[in-house]
DNA sequence: TGAAATGTTGGGGCG
DNA sequence: ACGCCCCAACATTTC
């Protein structure tokens, strides 16, 4: 009895339930990618991540193809149908896939799910994208965790998730392989030369996803804590994508740490390593999506969808384009839109200045981050803004705001970060390179600056924005 | 996983 | 020796 085994967010072999199961009957495995955008509308894959999944998808078949197997790739309308016609054409009387766990696919997975049963078809769904699945997380009172701390501290106390499992070595093919679409007819690279930037910063696939960990867990793991805040250094792990993607999964990297840290003769501490905390808030952020499926679109805080946001169509250009004349927020958004990503500390002060300078709506910058993140990650983008909005769970309260100069001082003393990004201020020394508009004239000018020509004044002045939001945040008090 | 305003403390200069 | 002031450094409170 041939299956099919549905790909989606678990673009990987290895640590791969559902493909597990497939393979362990010992029947011809039939692997497929269904790419139905609409399915997922208003959160069908942005930009970067499209670019993203075509390189993926290809290393994905490459994979297949070293076990004697190849991708099924389909353009789709409509999944259910698509799974039945391919069941239909090979002969497959079972379907397993790993579950996912935002809303939109939430609903449309169950109903597939039914629908393939009164077809006649077997169907299995697995846990393969998360530590802990949402709904096994509870409190004492019975409800889901609002607080991190307390979250991660309840699945630090559970059993370790087990171990990974290894790659199939070998994957029987069917009698009749169903017809594929060529990877180009899902049009997922886009039409001008952007992807130049994305492809010399990444390399996608499952492959690339282990060699990046291993160098990273080798170069950075120990220093982590202390260098993973500064974005003119390479101490992130860069898993993101990779993880988003199901490159690679939580389990692996929870036993890769694992492994890591005892050889290295730390015993005690490691689930409590910064690292492993990082993957945390990520499941964290699946939890609460889960729990809270509104809050892609509606504040957590109900009390927040009465903030006053303001309405500025320049004001949004200019933060999008990286020209708002604050170098630390330039020099992220012109990171995100180059590279499709962005250093987390620097996601805080360019959504802290979108939300609380520029006083735009916080969904506004989810919006510009889900197309041009190659991370784009609806639990942890959402989780992300509603964080540095006050709206969220756990959330930074709102009158913490950010001044982008101290921030840039503190996180980029040495100007590395801001010198790559944003080159036309290069010249600036450091005292001033975080604040050009107090430099003195001849300063600017032995820099080859011109405020407002080479390089923009400040959009707004940060003193009086900061008492502006202050101003507003009474409002919903 | 802030920053600014405000309060407190203590050292040193000075009459 | 003492009180007074200034102010930096640190702590606390407030937004």
């Amino acid at each position: 009895m041939s299956t099919l085994i549905w790909f989606r967010h678990d673009l990987r072999l290895a640590d791969n339930p559902a493909l597990a199961a497939a393979a362990a009957t010992a029947e011809p495995v039939i692997p497929v990618y269904i790419f139905a955008p609409r399915e997922e509308s208003p959160w069908s894959p942005g930009g970067a991540s499209r670019w993203w999944l075509h390189e993926s998808l290809s290393r994905l078949d490459g994979n297949l193809r070293a076990v004697g197997s190849s991708l099924c790739i389909r353009a789709s309308e409509d999944s259910l149908t698509t799974l039945v016609e391919l069941a239909r054409e090979c002969g497959a009387r079972r379907v397993v896939w790993n579950r996912r766990y935002e809303p939109a696919v939430i609903a449309r997975d169950q109903k597939i799910k039914t629908a393939l049963r009164e077809a006649g078809l077997e169907t299995a769904s697995y846990s393969g994208a998360l530590l802990h699945e949402p709904w096994t997380i509870r409190t004492q009172s019975g409800g889901p965790f609002q607080v991190f701390s307390a979250y991660w501290r309840h699945c630090k106390e559970l059993d370790d998730p087990a171990p990974p499992e290894p790659p199939p070595t070998t994957l029987r093919a069917p009698a009749a392989w169903p017809k594929s679409h060529p990877l180009d007819r899902l049009e997922l690279l886009p039409k001008r030369a952007w992807p130049a930037g994305l492809e010399a910063a990444w390399t996608p696939g499952s492959d690339a996803a282990h060699v990046q960990l291993e160098r990273f867990l080798e170069q950075s793991f120990d220093d982590y804590g202390s260098r993973r805040d500064r974005p003119g250094l390479r101490g992130t792990s860069r898993m993101s994508p990779h993880l988003h993607f199901g490159e690679i999964g939580p389990r692996e990297i929870w036993h890769a740490a694992r492994r890591y840290a005892l050889a290295h003769g730390r015993h005690s501490s490691w689930k409590d390593s910064q690292f492993l905390t990082e993957i945390g808030w990520r499941e964290f952020a699946h939890h609460l999506v889960f729990h809270f499926p509104k809050t892609p679109e509606e504040p957590l805080r109900a009390k927040y969808a009465r903030f006053p946001w303001r309405s500025d169509a320049a004001g949004l250009r200019a933060w999008q384009r990286g020209a708002t004349g604050y170098p630390i927020v330039d020099a992220g958004m012109r990171e995100l839109w180059r590279t499709g990503w962005m250093h987390n500390r620097v996601r805080m002060i360019a959504g802290s200045f979108l939300v609380k300078d520029l006083l735009l709506p916080w969904t506004e910058g989810a919006r510009w981050f889900w197309d041009t993140l190659v991370d784009a990650d609806l639990a942890s983008n959402t989780l992300g803004w509603q964080w540095v909005a006050g709206c969220g769970a756990d959330a930074a309260p709102f009158f913490r705001i950010f001044n982008p100069t101290t921030q840039g001082t503190k996180f980029d003393a040495a100007g590395d970060y801001v010198r790559r990004w944003v080159p036309e201020i290069a010249g600036l020394p450091n005292e001033w390179l975080h604040r050009p508009w107090e430099a003195p004239a001849p300063v600017l000018e032995a820099a080859g600056v011109t405020l407002g020509r080479t390089y923009p004044f400040p959009v707004i002045d940060h003193a009086v924005a900061r008492q502006a939001a202050l101003a507003a945040f009474a409002a919903v008090k």
